[in-house]
DNA sequence: GAGTAATCGAGACGGTACGTCTAGTCTTTTG
DNA sequence: CAAAAGACTAGACGTACCGTCTCGATTACTC
């Protein structure tokens, strides 16, 4: 006879249904008013099921970060006209999105789940600026002749990251001309 | 008439005593599993002297910060030769210092606090990237003729403290040579 | 030359006042929801000059049954019939009010504090059932010749007002001939 | 189909062991010095888990009586010798036994317990005068031609229970000879 | 009248206990 | 045998009072 395991398997359902009600709970109240205990009456699961498959709470708001059950996909850097224009329009889209009354406490509290969990703060920086991601785009400038072949793609491309994680961490916009004074003062030089 | 005050005062005795707690169980356990309760014992107080003059946690631990009990005071970028020196100087032993396995808990511990309370956060990000401290040694630069007089200083310096930022959110200190690869791409071009 | 005392002397209208915070924070929420911070309130008077001048809520109390702000004054056994009738209708009465919806739970809460201090205990049987008076009523019935002479009159005062503090004790009416009962059992045997 | 309940079921150890702990801190401080904390302690039981279960501390206690936890099984009227001889000696000694200093406390607390619960008070009352008892007792002194057949027993037991009462209330002994005076007066005439 | 001592209302103090909530573990029954 | 339901020990939450102490004002007696 065969060596099949035997018993149940784990549940997809009550593994989505766990993510899907840690992200609603998330969203609703924030990271640190957060329970297990009501992810798992939301989730209409037992808290066993929770502690069987994840040490922590941080580490399920990590995988639902991880699952973009929680963030948007990648905001891409546009490629519609000249890179300083597109830079502009993404870095301040990007501002507004952080800061804006409507994402602001999710992401402080994505911020505080950070501080919790290493992971969840890589996720949150590869979905804010996501070096690889805008290196090619200013790769594409460089090769549309819009910037100096020599300039320093990585590290523009993370002074604009770093830009949005202050605003982030301070909870301030800034002024409105913000992202327009940081490309021009960052990747102004390097234009071609 | 002036209307008079009746009654005791408040106890300095206690009002002190409380800080020196907090600050003492913060470093010990971090923010989150600092506790009221473990406050008002370790300080010979009632809880109810704390609620009396703090509504909560995240406001106790704001004015350790603000009164210095908490934190170092301020990182003052160095004048001591060169402005590319001191800044990639200073960068790097602030990056050594948010991501440092010596103080990387209690300031982990500040942010997530931060992200409870928007007074952290300002004094937080005033202690470590103060800009008009940055934007006063950059000046000195500027008159000392090491760096070109039309140079974004404000923007600059704030491509840094976005830096320490970034590295603050994810917890990554990066390569060796990053606060020097930094320095030199964003005010490399405005060198004289 | 006489050691008289020196300073203030006790305010007349604070203690008065007291007295009527208590006797109506009795009424309203009996003796253990009574607290003396919430009679200090009521009356308009600092905690500490209850303390100075009572060692406990229990004593307060006491004296408000003393000075007869919480009972009405002593229930009278009525001389205006045979004593028989009287007797009947008088316990009839004191079971009424002792078990009766409106003063239950006064009466239950003076049987907690009676339990704390034993000068309440004797205050309110002396109210309930007080053994002089009744022996006087007595008296005069065997004056009248209604009952012979050689009853026991204080046994039998007591017999009743053990009667009523069953009732009290017990929170139970009994049944609605259970006076006339207990009168023909005791003082039936008796009457000429 | 049955609605038959899921989860774990109610622990009959933490049960006893609370009602243990009950009776124990009970004797040891009284009544109003009981805390649920205290009983969670030494119980080494969750507070909620006694919060599940009963709905105040009242409840506790009159579980612990109604299990005969605290007081010793019901006082039986002796049967031993003639009636009068019989019941002089049961109510002295449960005149004692309620004015005593041994248990003075422990029965003081217990009716202040009372006035909280009608439960309590109804045990309280059973164990100390149940009537019925009192009766078969007076009705075997009937069959045995000691007492007259048309004797109100119901009623005479009821005196008795009163005289309790009384003392209970009034927290006084009395004279020495109360006993025998009360049960000559109320007993006495209907002696054969 | 100035000085002194006790009182007053007010309210902060160090504490204890409340009743609620959640953590993380353990137990029972169901599918 | 995993999952749901839920009871378990543990302990923090924020509130209510305790009984004491401190404050500034007031009152009444002494010198």
């Amino acid at each position: 006879m065969n060596e099949r395991r035997r018993g149940a398997v784990r549940s997809e359902a009550a593994h989505r249904s766990i993510l899907e009600a840690t992200a609603a709970l998330f969203a609703e109240k924030g990271y640190d008013h957060l329970t297990i205990e009501g992810i798992a009456a939301r989730a209409h699961v037992g808290k066993q099921t929770i502690y069987r498959w994840w040490p922590s709470k941080a580490e399920v708001v990590a995988e639902c970060v991880l699952e973009g059950v929680l963030l948007p996909d990648q905001f891409m850097p546009p490629a519609a006209g000249h890179i300083r224009d597109d830079m502009i329009a993404w870095l301040g889209s990007l501002m507004e999105f952080v800061t804006g009354e409507e994402h602001a406490g999710l992401f402080r509290s994505l911020v505080a789940a950070a501080m919790d969990n290493a992971e969840i703060g890589r996720m949150l920086r590869a979905k804010l600026g996501d070096e690889s991601v805008m290196v090619r785009r200013l790769q594409h400038a460089v090769d549309a002749g819009e910037v100096r072949a020599d300039a320093p793609l990585f590290d523009v491309s993370e002074a604009f990251a770093g830009f949005l994680a202050l605003r982030v961490l301070s909870r301030e916009r800034g002024e409105s001309d913000a992202a327009e004074r940081m490309v021009d003062a960052v990747l102004g030089p390097y234009l071609a």
